[in-house]
DNA sequence: AGCACA
């Protein structure tokens, strides 16, 4: 079986999620939903200045078996290059499936792989698939059509194709020859399936796999004595950060604060310190008061006790000034003011 | 209470 290529990552949903929400999907026969005006449905792409139309990259399929269920469609689908999230529409008389596939090359590899692939033999259901209409909506891994009725319909799913070259282990074996239905779509034949090789795709270049870093928020918060801190700056100085402080959750929560510049994280005998500059005195005030007190998980149980720093980044105890400024290349050079 | 770096 597929060992490694088992567990779905369910990245892909981002580029999905970011598309506007299309009206809800339409099997491929099936009348268009309430025409807006004149802009009704166009036979060929018609090139809007204000819109352009959205790549359809989600097959529909029907010959499902009327007790299908939306996990058997998707462990099918799962297999399949590009495969992203799928649906089943149960309102109709029959079952309808919707897939979303991560490019339109691949909806119609994947398209024509399942064509005429037997379902279930006993029920003698053969699967019948189309391009969509509409692309299949995903917003943060949950399948939603934008008609949005009946939550209780609606599925998490995923896929992990991101890799062209990775070749499944296909568990299912679509009949050698296809069976083409009545309509008038009419694609070259696929080549021979071979389960061992899975079905030739248009290579796509391989997305960057980034792991989102962990954006930590504070779990709770703890009364600090905060007494004798020093005037207001644009740099604030945390104390009380606990003895096994991780300088990556610091830095995930103060990096995303506003007007955060830059942090440095200095351990000491005992204590580990840390100070922020921010780009004004306003957004360092506004975080010494919204985190005061903050407890991240590795801070243990203490709250952070936020201070402003008694030398704020950019200013010398000496009372000399630094600024970087371009220099005559292009280059930053750091100039000092006395 | 622990305050560095330019």
């Amino acid at each position: 079986m597929a060992g490694a290529g088992m567990h779905p990552y369910h990245q892909q949903w981002a580029a999905a999620a970011a598309a506007p929400p299309p009206p809800a999907m339409q099997p491929p026969g099936a009348p268009p939903a309430p025409p807006p005006a004149a802009a009704a449905v166009h036979p060929v792409p018609h090139h809007s200045p204000i819109l352009a139309p959205e790549e359809v990259r989600t097959i529909f399929i029907t010959g499902l078996p009327d007790d299908v269920k939306e996990r058997e469609l998707q462990n099918m689908l799962r297999w399949l290059p590009g495969y992203e999230a799928s649906q089943v529409n149960y309102k109709g008389e029959k079952p309808m499936g919707f897939a979303l596939f991560s490019s339109p090359p691949l909806a119609i590899a994947a398209k024509d792989n399942l064509q005429g692939l037997v379902f279930d033999v006993d029920m003698n259901s053969v699967l019948h698939t189309e391009m969509a209409k509409k692309n299949l909506f995903v917003k943060r891994g949950i399948v939603v059509e934008s008609g949005g009725y009946d939550q209780s319909k609606r599925m998490r799913t995923g896929g992990d194709y991101t890799h062209p070259a990775y070749v499944s282990p296909s568990p299912f074996h679509p009949p050698p020859a296809p069976v083409w239905g009545p309509h008038g779509y009419m694609a070259p034949p696929p080549p021979p399936y071979d389960p061992y090789t899975g079905y030739p795709v248009a290579p796509v270049p391989p997305v960057p796999m980034v792991a989102p870093p962990p954006v930590p928020t504070p779990s709770s918060y703890l009364p600090v004595q905060n007494i004798k801190d020093n005037p207001p700056c644009n740099t604030l100085f945390i104390g009380n950060l606990g003895e096994n402080i991780n300088e990556d959750e610091l830095r995930g929560l103060f990096s995303v604060q506003l007007g955060f510049k830059q942090m440095k994280v200095l351990r000491q005998e005992r204590h580990t310190v840390c100070f922020i500059e921010f780009e004004d005195v306003n957004a360092a005030t506004n975080v010494h008061h919204t985190l005061q007190g903050a407890v991240i998980p590795s801070s243990g149980s203490v709250g952070m006790r936020i201070q402003y720093s008694k030398n704020p980044f950019g200013k010398r105890k000496d009372g000399i000034y630094s600024a970087v400024a371009p220099g005559a290349n292009g280059n930053p050079t750091t100039m000092t003011f006395q």
